[in-house]
DNA sequence: TGCCAGGCCGGGT
DNA sequence: ACCCGGCATGGC
């Protein structure tokens, strides 16, 4: 019997150690889609302040006055002034207002504001796609593609990377595209299996893994080798 | 208090 | 093809 991949033997560990971590943490497909844009280096719970600003907030172009601007259709007729000033907490707000209108412009020229009609393409053509739009990167692209899509793309970040260079399993300059392919390639393609496992980078490297403080002792993978 | 957080773009080499 | 500055708030 081969012994397991050093990357299912690592995903064993964290979800033993850590257990489910039920991503991603949004309500519907959608918000996924706004949450992954909002997050780009962000601390989630600035993301939650402007999430919530969204949700409580009114369209002052709305004629119906109801609440909520987390709808494709209530998004897209909210204008780039107002929503800045909604997802001011998440950081970058003019920046991340232009990026979340580019997609939602995007989005209703080339789907009518239809999440399954932009889901119902194959995996290599959405993330291409999404990639075509100005503010969405590999990270945001693979994000939606996983957890609001549904399909499985493994997604890379900064946690990903630094994890697994202090841990010594990849060269300090690998691309995020062959990151990718050396978790896709180790593991069975799986929807929930790439959830969970980004998810658990994700808890770990904010509980052990930070940028300042190259010394850890007492990560949960701490058999391996580590810097 | 300064540093960091679930990136990405655009201009300069 | 890289490299780097800029973007900004809130928490520890």
């Amino acid at each position: 019997m081969p012994a397991d991949k050093p990357l299912k033997v690592i995903y064993n560990k964290l979800l033993s150690h850590f257990g489910r971590q039920h991503w991603w943490p949004a309500r519907t497909p959608f918000e996924v889609i706004v949450g992954a844009i909002l997050t780009q280096n962000t601390n989630w719970s600035n993301v939650e302040k402007a999430i919530n600003n969204l949700k409580t907030a009114v369209n002052p172009a709305d004629r119906d006055k109801s609440i909520g601007l987390l709808t494709p259709e209530k998004l897209y007729r909210c204008k780039l002034s107002d929503l800045a000033v909604l997802i001011k907490p998440a950081g970058y707000f003019n920046i991340k207002a232009g990026r979340l209108k580019n997609f939602m412009d995007w989005f209703f020229e080339n789907y009518d504001g239809d999440l399954e009609r932009l889901f119902n393409k194959n995996i290599s053509s959405l993330r291409e796609e999404l990639l075509s739009v100005r503010g969405i990167g590999p990270e945001t692209a693979d994000s939606i593609v996983l957890y609001a899509a549904e399909k499985p793309s493994f997604v890379v970040d900064a946690y990903t990377y630094r994890i697994m260079f202090r841990h010594r399993l990849i060269p300090e300059e690998i691309t995020y595209d062959e990151l990718k392919a050396f978790f896709e390639e180790s593991l069975q393609s799986d929807v929930k299996l790439f959830n969970e496992y980004h998810a658990l980078l994700v808890r770990l490297g904010k509980t052990y893994c930070k940028k300042t403080k190259p010394q850890c002792t007492i990560c949960p993978l701490g058999d391996l080798p580590h810097d």
